[in-house]
DNA sequence: TTCGGAACTGCAACGTGTTTCTATTATGAC
DNA sequence: GTCATAATAGAAACACGTTGCAGTTCCGAA
């Protein structure tokens, strides 16, 4: 099986290549950013990239491979900003709260490109498996460095059952997200559900 | 915001216009199940349902409101044969387990129609709330009767807590049936997971 | 520097969800 | 039964994701 996957940086030789595959991403959020999901069309997502539709098509091989792809991104800039300082907080509950407001916030901040990012990452078929994967462990890591609090260190496995509960706090977090994109939930309500589930789920 | 819903069967007056939404939904489960999302094609649907693009269009504003009532439809169908009985188990996270695997089960029975139906639901946005309603409504229900077992009487309202645990499950039971949907877990990864989660939020 | 292949451009074309429009048919008030 | 209105049929057209292709440009090996 040789799915087909988006280009990633390191897959890219020279330095225009990796110039173009930034410059699709960067137009691929600023237009999600202005109109969501729907704004985000491929033709236009060319042009703005300065970019052939085969060739944007060569880099990411459909709509939601980009978007994702987009989503791996942000989360790694934030986390890489992030990452740095210890998780505040004295229990994990509080740990995990915390983080997950933090990142609520941020998403809140931008409804239209959280509309385009997690309804791409929801609709995403096996094909798009891998770049799903890479937003999963993203989300995993995040969430098990703020269970384990100071006990965290860098690199090493968390426990099955931390990788279980952080599992079910990014399912809740998810759902909760698309709840709140699609006008079903106003943002507190969204807040307070994902805290009841992080109190739920953490002893 | 008159949003555009999708014709219920109690809006519709003449015996054969609720035929003619009958006919609609199983000419879309059938589609769903041979061929899933893909397959549930506009004009599909209405040839094989005996009626004009429009007319479909004039009963479901789109695909999505399409698929989403004919989950509810589904949904409503299962429960009705269901909920007679008392459901088996000594503690509510047995009895919701068991309930959870009944449904994933049948879920798995039909992977194609599955496909269909959860990711339309999960792409769903603010237009289909309403329809999305009903099925989050019907899954809290299932749920919540669920965790009370014999204390369980109809009609009565469910506590705040107990549906928050509820919406909590069904959160991750959507996430787990997707990943599965897209190959993303095995069935029994998927199964796992999710009583996983119920051990966890149910003490 | 030259050459061959890979990458890129520009553009046309296709499929499917959605919209629109006109002609026809069913329905309900009188 | 007649008429006004709504519902439906049928078909064309549009929008956007996706594919295919001919020509051009870039890049590394010789």
């Amino acid at each position: 099986m040789t799915t087909t996957n988006s280009l990633t940086a390191e897959d890219l030789g020279s330095a225009a290549q990796r110039d173009r595959r930034r410059r699709i991403l960067d137009a691929t959020i600023a237009l999600a950013s202005k109109g969501g999901f729907d704004a985000v069309q491929m033709r236009a997502v060319a042009e703005q990239a300065d970019v052939a539709l085969g060739t944007l098509y060569r880099y990411f091989p459909s709509k939601i491979h980009l978007l994702v792809s987009a989503l791996a991104r942000q989360f790694e800039d934030t986390q890489s900003m992030v990452s740095r300082k210890p998780v505040p907080g004295d229990t994990p509950s509080e740990r995990v709260i915390y983080v997950l407001r933090r990142a609520t916030r941020g998403m809140q901040g931008d409804a239209n490109l959280t509309d385009a990012l997690t309804r791409a990452f929801m609709f995403a078929d096996a094909s798009v498996a891998t770049e799903i994967h890479v937003v999963g462990m993203q989300m995993t890591a995040m969430l098990t460095r703020a269970i384990k609090g100071e006990a965290y260190v860098e690199g090493e496995q968390p426990s099955d059952e931390d990788v279980a509960i952080a599992r079910v706090i990014s399912d809740v977090w998810l759902s909760a997200l698309v709840s709140w994109v699609t006008g079903r939930a106003t943002a507190e309500e969204t807040a307070e559900h994902i805290e009841t589930a992080v109190r739920l789920v953490l002893r």
